[in-house]
DNA sequence: CTAGGGTTAG
């Protein structure tokens, strides 16, 4: 009763201490309150307590159900620890217990969200492992891998799902419309989105603010800033109401078109609509306006933030970065890290690689391969943009030899160039009056177009 | 116990 009411309470830590002391005592709990407890522990993302919840269980004899082990499972995907997930699943079994379609659901929500490549293609594999035990996916196993395929830019294998789920006699709901017209909005297919939109009123289904926000920023990355007005007026009169989101997208749309008045009327809007501007609000109002060299109004912006106690993110920070270097203030902008581990926002790779594009820029190509040594001990490894940004910089200053090293460096690593890696060593070939031969083969080097 | 939308670099 005391770790429930606990954990009821959002106290997890003494729900932990509870828990510990109970064992001391050598009572023995059960999942009733275990369960709760690991849950709001992945909740949390405190999946290290998680795992030594689970152990102990064991080592307690306190016997875990099939919610346990799902909820276990579930926190290891949420980190991307896969194959403990999978580990999870084996003791399962051991334990008599048959994953169930939420096991299933969990795993393959797992990979579908993990950095890896052929991560569909296990996801997918699971899907058929599962309908060959005659556990039977459901509306979420389907909204989960149509979900999977469109993050994976991959629309049309999405769209094959979708039939699939129906063929099974599934009907797909409002997320499963969301999840597909926000594939589509992404990668610009907007008569498509918009004919699911029909499709879907057609089914008596209701487009929400989601669908709303996918469809607004689709127009917007199309620069269709018209469209998307459209659209933001319509929420109104579908008697919805905006969310942060829509104003976010829609303040950074006018941003990025350099629209800086447009956006600072829509914050107006927004503040009176009652919807409170977050960081992402201010990151791009303030990148806005770096963007357009008003550095005072980046300047007041930031100030107002402090007067809201509204904290910068990583994402502040690698704006500001970004517009020193762009001042050719590089120097200025290496300080800036030092304060972002002061306050414990580690520098990402995007912060570091734009600190090496700023020194590039520059012609300080030295500075730039020490931030590299930096970052790396950091034990942040180059990923392909670090090598886009130091194989343009040395091109830049005709160091030929050692670009070339570079790009060869990046394929040993096994790094996969991108298409701004083809056009870095295209430009140069061609500035040096060389004819690349075919696409995808530049130095006698293969690249992946 | 499982599923959806926005923000930075190249």
């Amino acid at each position: 009763m005391l770790v429930l009411a606990y954990v009821k309470n959002s106290r997890t830590d003494s729900a932990i201490e509870a828990f510990k002391r109970a064992g001391d005592y050598g009572f023995r709990l059960s999942a009733l309150s275990c369960n709760p407890m690991l849950s709001s522990l992945v909740k949390d993302g405190k999946i290290g307590v998680v795992e030594f919840v689970y152990k102990e269980m064991i080592k307690r004899r306190i016997e875990p159900d099939v919610c346990t082990f799902n909820i276990v499972i579930n926190g290891l995907c949420k980190v991307g620890k896969l194959q403990k997930a999978e580990d999870v699943v084996e003791d399962m079994k051991a334990w008599g217990f048959s994953p169930s379609v939420i096991t299933y659901n969990t795993l393959i929500d797992g990979y579908c969200k993990m950095g890896r490549a052929a991560k569909m293609y296990k996801a997918d594999a699971l899907l058929k492992e599962m309908e060959s035990k005659k556990i039977y996916p459901n509306e979420i196993t389907f909204n989960i891998l149509i979900d999977g395929f469109c993050k994976d830019e991959n629309v049309s294998a999405a769209m094959e799902v979708f039939k699939e789920m129906q063929r099974q006699g599934l009907k797909p709901g409002v997320l499963t419309y969301n999840s597909l017209i926000n594939g589509l909005c992404s990668s610009g297919k907007l008569d498509e989105a918009l004919g699911l939109r029909d499709e879907m009123l057609g089914a008596g289904l209701k487009p929400g603010i989601v669908t709303y926000n996918a469809l607004i920023n689709g127009f917007s990355k199309k620069k269709m800033l018209k469209e998307a007005r459209e659209l933001f007026d319509d929420i109104a009169k579908e008697g919805l109401a905006p969310s942060v989101i829509t104003f976010n997208t829609l303040i950074d749309a006018n941003c990025k078109a350099g629209r800086m008045d447009e956006a600072i009327a829509l914050r107006s809007l927004m503040l009176d609509s009652g919807v409170c501007p977050n960081v992402a609000t201010y990151n791009c109002l303030i990148a806005g306006f770096y963007g357009e060299g008003n550095t005072e109004a980046a300047r007041n912006l930031l100030n107002e933030m402090k007067d809201k106690s509204l904290e910068s993110d990583l994402v502040t920070y690698n704006i500001l970065v970004d517009a020193l270097c762009k001042k050719k203030e590089s120097r200025k902008a290496a300080r800036l890290l030092d304060e972002m581990f002061d306050v414990g926002l580690g520098p990402s790779h995007i912060t570091y690689n734009t600190l090496m594009d700023g020194y590039c820029r520059e012609g300080n190509i030295r500075a730039a391969l020490n931030v590299r040594t930096q970052m790396e001990k950091e034990g942040k490894r180059a990923n392909v943009v670090t090598y886009n940004v130091l194989i343009k910089g040395l091109c830049q200053k005709g160091k030929l030899e050692e670009a070339n090293g570079l790009l060869n460096e990046m394929l040993e690593k096994g790094l996969i160039p991108n298409r701004t890696t083809y056009e870095i060593v295209r430009e140069e070939m061609l500035e040096k009056g060389f004819v690349p031969d075919i696409e995808g083969h530049i130095y006698n080097i293969s690249v992946s177009s």
